[in-house]
DNA sequence: CCCCGATGCGTACGCTCGTCCGCATGAACT
DNA sequence: AGTTCATGCGGACGAGCGTACGCATCGGGG
């Protein structure tokens, strides 16, 4: 019985690498509620720090957006680019094209929700459009390891659609149906 | 001289219709700055109507902004089945479906938006995602005037994609090669 | 050991938002 | 003509927002 009930101290001071957990804070929260409900306020609740901390380490909420943006696309590209890189010839190239998105993409809803909140914010914010191609053009790099960059291209309007159209329906395609529309390019 | 300055009269009693013009304007008010910044304020402003207005009308913002993605689609889709209904074979068909993709939509940056708009919406809010899916079921449909149903979904999510693609790219696909990803589907 | 600049903290300000409510008005019906 | 009621009007309220700012704290260089 020595403090009164004091309602959950912080003590909290000296946390190097704050920065880097805001950014990613911010993308789990994009993940949840969405860009437009990820609000400083927000963020701040969820990485359990005081609002203030976010404007000291972004000056202003359009950059810590674009950083978290910039941060998934980091993530998200280069592991693309491995699968591209592991497959040995188109055939191989097509199959891994299906397993990605019937399973990296379309299994866990957050890839997929943080793809379509990048889509929407980019239509609207040039510093997010930079970022969406930015990822556009390393999508395309990748598929050109096996493709040329007309079909390349075509591939990825194809995926993104994909995407997008799972990401809406209720009653997504199967396995089968996406690997028949990929194959389509197997030229 | 009769008055004094009079911040410009608004004499309106008795508007009949007024519910109808402001689905519309608020349609305009998406397109031109997107749903999150479509606010009561916003569609009241470029009606010119008074705030109470819109409350009065529709019971809540998003009934509104779902009256107005309703009255879209209700707009648009007679309109693509018309083309598909209109093509002789499914030649045609393709062929129709290139120039709806490179004269109709992308053409005009007003239908490309506002599906962009929509999508999006339709992520997070229940009852735009019926909105969306009754479209894609109606395009499907009207594809399945010429496609088996599994063609038509593929090349529903195709058009999907390259609709987004074309929307956020800065050097979109020419037509020529949009006729080259449309034709993949020519079985 | 001391200080000082980087970092963390809490709060306040001004703004816009959705929604609500009391009153005014005039078309339609008796 | 009189009454009623759907419709129009404008202001108000409380909540949430982005951002700014003054003070507290502490690690590391002198």
């Amino acid at each position: 019985m020595s403090t009164a009930p004091a309602p959950a101290r912080r003590p909290r001071r000296h946390d190097p690498g704050r920065r880097e957990r805001l950014v990613a804070t911010a993308l789990d929260v994009i993940a949840d509620v969405g860009v437009t409900a990820a609000t400083h306020r927000a963020i701040a609740r969820a990485a359990d720090v005081p609002l203030g901390s976010l404007t000291y380490h972004f000056s202003s909420l359009d950059e810590l957006h674009a950083a978290a943006f910039t941060r998934h696309v980091d993530e998200v590209a280069p592991r693309f680019d491995e699968l591209m890189r592991a497959a040995a010839g188109v055939g191989e190239a097509l199959e891994a094209l299906v397993g990605h998105l019937t399973g990296d993409l379309l299994g866990s809803d957050r890839d997929l929700v943080l793809a379509v909140e990048l889509y929407v914010a980019a239509a609207r914010r040039p510093a997010l459009r930079a970022v969406t191609q930015d990822w556009m053009q390393r999508s395309r790099r990748s598929l050109e390891r096996h493709f040329d960059p007309v079909t390349a291209r075509e591939l990825d309007a194809l995926v993104e659609g994909l995407v997008l159209h799972s990401a809406l329906s209720t009653d997504p395609m199967d396995a089968g149906q996406i690997r028949s529309a990929v194959h389509r390019f197997a030229r």
